[in-house]
DNA sequence: TGAGTACTTGGCTATATTGCCAAGTAGTTG
DNA sequence: CAACTACTTGGCAATATAGCCAAGTACTCA
């Protein structure tokens, strides 16, 4: 077949979706160096608690995620640190993307 | 700075969005073999040709693709081929996730 | 057990996205 | 120039997403 699986390409673009977030970013970010509770990303992205537990339950039902409670606390893991490889790539885009509207601008 | 900046969060987030889309990646998959008509992506995705247009102009702004019209035609293709790497990972969560959801089924 | 902490869920409003139709633009060709 | 093709844009309705507050759940500890 030469055209994708419309299930397919719909999973693939759940993952991209939950991964299109300035909070989701930097929360990714964050877990990229490891574990942290909810208590924690609250403080770096600064929104309400409820929203981060939403944002973090995205993540979780893109299966980029998990988290395990202890004590009081809720602890989150990036399962898939290859998602951290897309920047690279986004950057470049980024910048290619500066570039040619820098060059349509002259 | 630990934290990353809201601006670059930003445009890395529009970029991750305008990918999640089921039309979208289709049309990311196919340019991936080459330049193409929108006429042609209409027939690969189905939508009205409208809805296709609008699609690349997401791509476009994000850019992704870039345009160029020859005669009555307009020719679309893709800046960034490495975006198709993303999509190793995005399977391998896809994968990991499903084994995930089997285990807790059990 | 009762108060407190950490988090999730429900409910709501505001905003964004999607997709169609209709209308407009640009290029071609008789 | 008139009719046609390929595409884009405007406008609208349906649906999805985001974020806050309030309320509920789960665990701890005096």
């Amino acid at each position: 077949m030469t055209t994708m699986d419309q299930d397919k390409l719909e999973r693939r673009a759940t993952i991209l979706k939950a991964l299109a977030h300035p909070s989701r970013l930097m929360m990714v970010d964050e877990l990229a160096n490891g574990e942290r509770c909810v208590c924690e990303l609250q403080g770096l992205v600064g929104a309400d608690i409820s929203t981060v537990s939403k944002h973090l339950t995205v993540l979780k039902k893109a299966g980029l995620v998990e988290s395990e409670k202890r004590g009081l606390q809720v602890f989150y893991t990036l399962l898939s640190p290859c998602v951290m490889n897309f920047f690279t790539c986004v950057e470049s885009v980024i910048e290619a993307h500066k570039e040619q509207e820098s060059r349509s601008a002259t």
